[in-house]
DNA sequence: ATCCTTTGATTTATATAAAGATCATTAAGC
DNA sequence: GCTTAATGATCTTTATATAAATCAAAGGAT
């Protein structure tokens, strides 16, 4: 990440992801576990668990999801297998389209 | 990160995350967006959104969210503002909930 | 009220993600 | 079939996220 990257996020990506966190450690706090236990479980710092709570929009994804799914939380989905169906038509569908977008060279006369 | 850490995901997280990035692709194509203009609006590097599309696991959530929310993916819900919403209340709820968890210094006589 | 676990915050060292550039490959549009 | 834009892949540099350790503050349990 060269020369200081100042990044902006949407009010919505921002809850987003400071919901995730939120339900994290409610999930934590209702299944009695201390910060260092899930961190322990999930492979990663009781620093790191603290920002993913926080909702640091800056940890890895794999890793937030990683200890949402570890607590117990699904994701995009509430029912069961719902995400692994979804990723399945969505792939197939990819496989239908174009594999690259193009723009017109010329501006087309959009009539009608 | 020191010491080389080796991370383990679930086949779950991994979905979750391939899936995002599917249907960014997805959308990107429907809106008939090139990888750079969608890198550009984003305000990231084209090779930064090959690796979201990719469902690359390492990537900063707050970017992917970002662009998700950028090309018009709802995250949790389907039905607008329901994200706002379900993070008020369960900030309300937290707020209700002991701060800390502590284990039981000697074990419970757990009889029943 | 006291004890001590849990949490919050900070610091340092290090592994690595991301930007930017470049080249090869692919495939849309003509 | 050509052309060339779009994508895929790789490399280097640099900023930074993370692990680990430490200390302070907070708040359950007794």
């Amino acid at each position: 990440m060269p020369k200081s990257i100042i990044r902006t996020y949407s009010r919505y990506s921002r809850d987003a992801v400071a919901l995730l966190g939120a339900l994290i450690r409610e999930a934590r706090n209702e299944r009695k576990l201390t910060a260092q236990e899930l961190a322990d479980r999930a492979g990663i710092s009781r620093g790191l668990l603290q920002r993913i709570e926080k909702g640091n929009l800056k940890c890895e994804i794999g890793v937030v999801f990683e200890v949402a799914t570890i607590i117990g939380i699904k994701l995009f989905d509430t029912d069961e297998n719902a995400l692994t169906k979804h990723l399945g038509r969505t792939k197939e569908k990819l496989a239908l389209l174009p594999k690259s977008v193009r723009k017109k060279s010329i501006p087309v006369h959009d009539d009608f």
